[in-house]
RNA sequence: GCACCCGUAGUGAAAUGGAUAUCACAACAGUCUUCGGAACUGUCGUUGGGGGUUCGAAUCCCUCCGGGUGCACCA
C-alpha cells in the first residue's frame, strides 16, 4: 500500500511538472489525521515558491484524478500543508482477511532472508547467582533473536559463561566455610540452593577478612593448578548443579541455547591470536603493531587506530590472559563454530561498550572481513532503589525468587478459575515471566531501569499480563462463535471502520522496524496500543451475536486480533495461554 | 580531567525532523451493559536552562546545569 500511495503522488507531481527523488510517507501518529500522511508539500514549497497549502491542494486535484484504485477513500489537506491519505472500508477488511489466510506467518519480512545470525545474551557465571541483570540480557536476546527469525534469519543462539577466576574460589570457600559449622553437627552435604549465599558470603569474606581473602587465593591457585581432589570434586559438583539451575530457568523463559561458550576454553585461543599479532605490522605505517609490551603486560593501543579508544591489558604481567584476551579468542571463535555467519550479535550491559570496542577494533585490525559483521547491543542496568545492585555485595535479586515471587501472587489472584492444581502453576508462571519481561521490553535498552517489584509485577494497565488477557478473553469469544456456530466472514463487514483495524495491518512494519534497529519495545508498545483498541471494541459491541449481520466479521475481527497478538507476544518471548 | 550515554506530567516510559507531544500508574469522576472487571469511558498534568539550524525541533548543532558509566594488568 505504501509504495501505491507514493506512486500516486510521484505521478500526481510530474504532472505539476515537479521531480521530487525522496518521499516520505508515514502513519500520522493521531488516526484522525487518516492512515497515512505526506509532507511533499511543505518540503517542496521553498523551492518551487509557492504555498504549501495551495500547493497540496493542487497535488490533491492530480491525486484524484489519477486514484482508480479503491482502496483510498478519501484524500484531504490539514494542519500546515500536509496531505493525509484515508483507507477504504474495503482495504481494511481485506487485511483482516489475509491475517485469517496465512496467521503464523502475518507480521513475518524477508529484510534477512538466507542470513546466519547468531545471538549472544544472558551469560551467567557459574557458582554466582543469576540475578535480574541476567533476567534482563536474556528478556532482550531472546527478543532480538525471534525478531530477526521474523526478518528470515537463521539464528544461533549463544550463551558465554564464567567458569574460572577469582568468583569460583570466593563460592568454594563459602562452601567449605559452611561446611565447617555443619560438620559440628555431624553433617556436611552441599546443597545446589547455596551455591549462591556461599558466593555472597565468600566474597564478603574476601574484602572484610584478611585470613579469609588468603585462604580464597590459595583456593583459586589450586582451582588453577587442579591439583587438589577435593576442590576438584567440589568445582564439578557446583559446575554441574548451577549449569542445570540455569537449564530449568532457560526452559522457563523460553530459551533454548545451540551453543554454549566456556571462558576457560577462550582463554588458549585468546592468546594463541594475540601471539600470533604481536608485533605484526598493519596498515600503511609499518611501526604499527597490534600487541606490544609494555611494564611486562601484553597490550593493545587502540588509540593509535581511533582516538577516541583507548589502551588495555590483553596479557597480564603475570602471564594470564585478561578478559579482552577470552573475549577475543570468543569472538574469532563463534564465526569457526558456526561457518558462513553474516551477523554475530552480543547483547550486554553498556558499562561494556569500551571494552568491547577495543576488542572489536583489535579483530578489525586482524580479520578485516569481521569488522561489519559484528554487532554489539548494550543495555542499561537494573537499579534497585537503593542504589547500585552487585552480586558481591549480597543486595541482588535472584532471577528465581523474583520469578517464585511473582508466581505466588498471580497464583491468589486465579483463585476464580477452574483449572487443575498442574495448569494453575504452568499458567502463573507464564504470566508472572510475561510480566517480568514486558517491563523489560517495553522501554528502550539503553536506558536503566529502576526496579521497583510492586510495579514490576503490576497486572494493569501497561503490562505483559494485561497482553495476555486481552488474548484469553478474545480467544474465549472465539469459543463462544463456534458454540453459537457462528463462522467468521471478512466481507460481512459493516459501514463503520473500529480503530482495531487500523492498527493490525500495520504489525509487519512494526516488525520489520524493531528487527532492523534491535529494539524490541515498539513491538511492546504496539501490542499495547493494539490490546486497548480491542479491548475498546470489545467494549462498545457485541461481538458474538445473532441478530447483528455484521457478526461474523467481528468474529473476523477477533480471529485476526488474536493472530497478530500471540505472534507479538511470541516476538517478546511470551507465550499466550487460552485461558488464563 | 578525557570519552560515551542520559535528562519528557507526582512516578515509570513512548514519539523514522512534522500536526493539538502519546501511553500507563497514581489522583479524581463515572460505567457495575447478557461474550472473562486482570476491563471500559472521562478529568487533571510534561519536553532541565539559554542560544542556533529549519517552513517545522523532545529529536540535529553549540553552551551551561544535573545524573550515570567507562578510562592498564578484575570480569
Amino acid at each position: 500500500m505504501e509504495k501505491e500511495i507514493k506512486n500516486l503522488i510521484k505521478d500526481a507531481l510530474k504532472n505539476l511538472n515537479i521531480e521530487v527523488s525522496n518521499i516520505v510517507l508515514e502513519h500520522p501518529e493521531n488516526l484522525s489525521n487518516g492512515d497515512y500522511s505526506t509532507n511533499v508539500a511543505l518540503a517542496i514549497a521553498k523551492s518551487v515558491e509557492r504555498n504549501p497549502k495551495e500547493l497540496a491542494e493542487k497535488i490533491i486535484v492530480e491525486i484524484l484524478r489519477l486514484n482508480v484504485d479503491k482502496n483510498i477513500e478519501k484524500v484531504e489537506v490539514a494542519g500546515s500543508g500536509f496531505i493525509n491519505f484515508y483507507l477504504s472500508r474495503k482495504y481494511f477488511s481485506k487485511s483482516v482477511e489475509e491475517i485469517l489466510n496465512n496467521p503464523e506467518n502475518f507480521g513475518k519480512n524477508d529484510s534477512l532472508e538466507g542470513k546466519k545470525i547468531m545471538v549472544e545474551y544472558t551469560d551467567p557465571n557459574p557458582f554466582k547467582p543469576f540475578h535480574i541483570g541476567h533476567l534482563m540480557s536474556n528478556a532482550i536476546g531472546e527478543s532480538i533473536s525471534r525478531l530477526v527469525e521474523f526478518s528470515g534469519a537463521e539464528i544461533a543462539r549463544a550463551n558465554y559463561q564464567g567458569d574460572v577466576g577469582l568468583h569460583v574460589a570466593k563460592a568454594i570457600y563459602g562452601l567449605l566455610d559452611n561446611e565447617k559449622l555443619q560438620n559440628k553437627n555431624g553433617t556436611h552435604n552441599f546443597q545446589a540452593g547455596n551455591i549462591g549465599q556461599a558466593y555472597v558470603a565468600g566474597a564478603g569474606a574476601y574484602e572484610n577478612n584478611p585470613e579469609a581473602k588468603k585462604e580464597i587465593d590459595e583456593i583459586n591457585k589450586k582451582l588453577y593448578d587442579k591439583n587438589d581432589q577435593k576442590i576438584n570434586e567440589i568445582y564439578d559438583w557446583g559446575f554441574k548443579v548451577t549449569m542445570e539451575a540455569f537449564e530449568d530457568l532457560y526452559k522457563m523463559l523460553g530459551t533454548k541455547f545451540d551453543f554454549y561458550f566456556l571462558e576457560s576454553m577462550m582463554a588458549d585461543i585468546g592468546r594463541e591470536i594475540v601471539n600470533e599479532n604481536m608485533g605484526k605490522a598493519v596498515g600503511p605505517e609499518n611501526n604499527r603493531r597490534i600487541f606490544e609490551e609494555s611494564d611486562g603486560a601484553i597490550v593493545f593501543k587502540a588509540e593509535k587506530y581511533d582516538p577516541k579508544l583507548h589502551t588495555r591489558v590483553f596479557i597480564t604481567s603475570k602471564n594470564l590472559p585478561a578478559y579482552e584476551t577470552k573475549e577475543l579468542g570468543l569472538a574469532v571463535e563463534k564465526f569457526k563454530t558456526y561457518p558462513g555467519m553474516d551477523l554475530s550479535i552480543v547483547v550486554t550491559a553498556n558499562e561494556q561498550m569500551d571494552y568491547m570496542r577495543v576488542v572489536a577494533k583489535a579483530i578489525s585490525l586482524i580479520h578485516p572481513d569481521f569488522e561489519n559483521k559484528m554487532k554489539h547491543v548494550t543495555h542499561g542496568m537494573m537499579r534497585l532503589t537503593t542504589g547500585k545492585m552487585g552480586s558481591r555485595k549480597g543486595n541482588v535479586i535472584t532471577g528465581e525468587s523474583l520469578i517464585n515471587e511473582v508466581r505466588d501472587t498471580i497464583l491468589d489472584k486465579m483463585t476464580d478459575r477452574d483449572f487443575s492444581n498442574e495448569e494453575r502453576e504452568k499458567i502463573a508462571t507464564e504470566v508472572g515471566i510475561s510480566a517480568l519481561k514486558y517491563s523489560i521490553l517495553k522501554q528502550g535498552i539503553g536506558g536503566d531501569i529502576i526496579f521497583d517489584f510492586e510495579k514490576s509485577i503490576s497486572f494493569e494497565g501497561d503490562s505483559g499480563p494485561y497482553l495476555q488477557y486481552s488474548y484469553a478473553r478474545a480467544n474465549s469469544i472465539l469459543e463462544k462463535a463456534q458454540k453459537e456456530n457462528i463462522l467468521p466472514d471478512p466481507h460481512a463487514f459493516p459501514p463503520e471502520i473500529f480503530e482495531v483495524e487500523k492498527l493490525l495491518y500495520k504489525f509487519p512494519e512494526v516488525v520489520l522496524r524493531s528487527s532492523s534497529l534491535y529494539e524490541p519495545h515498539h513491538v511492546a508498545n504496539y501490542l499495547i496500543e493494539v490490546a486497548r483498541a480491542y479491548s475498546s471494541f470489545y467494549g462498545n459491541n457485541i461481538i458474538v451475536n445473532r441478530e447483528d449481520p455484521s457478526s461474523s466479521y467481528k468474529i473476523a475481527l477477533t480471529y485476526a486480533f488474536s493472530f497478530v497478538m500471540k505472534n507479538g507476544l511470541h516476538l517478546l518471548g511470551i507465550v499466550a495461554p487460552k485461558k488464563m
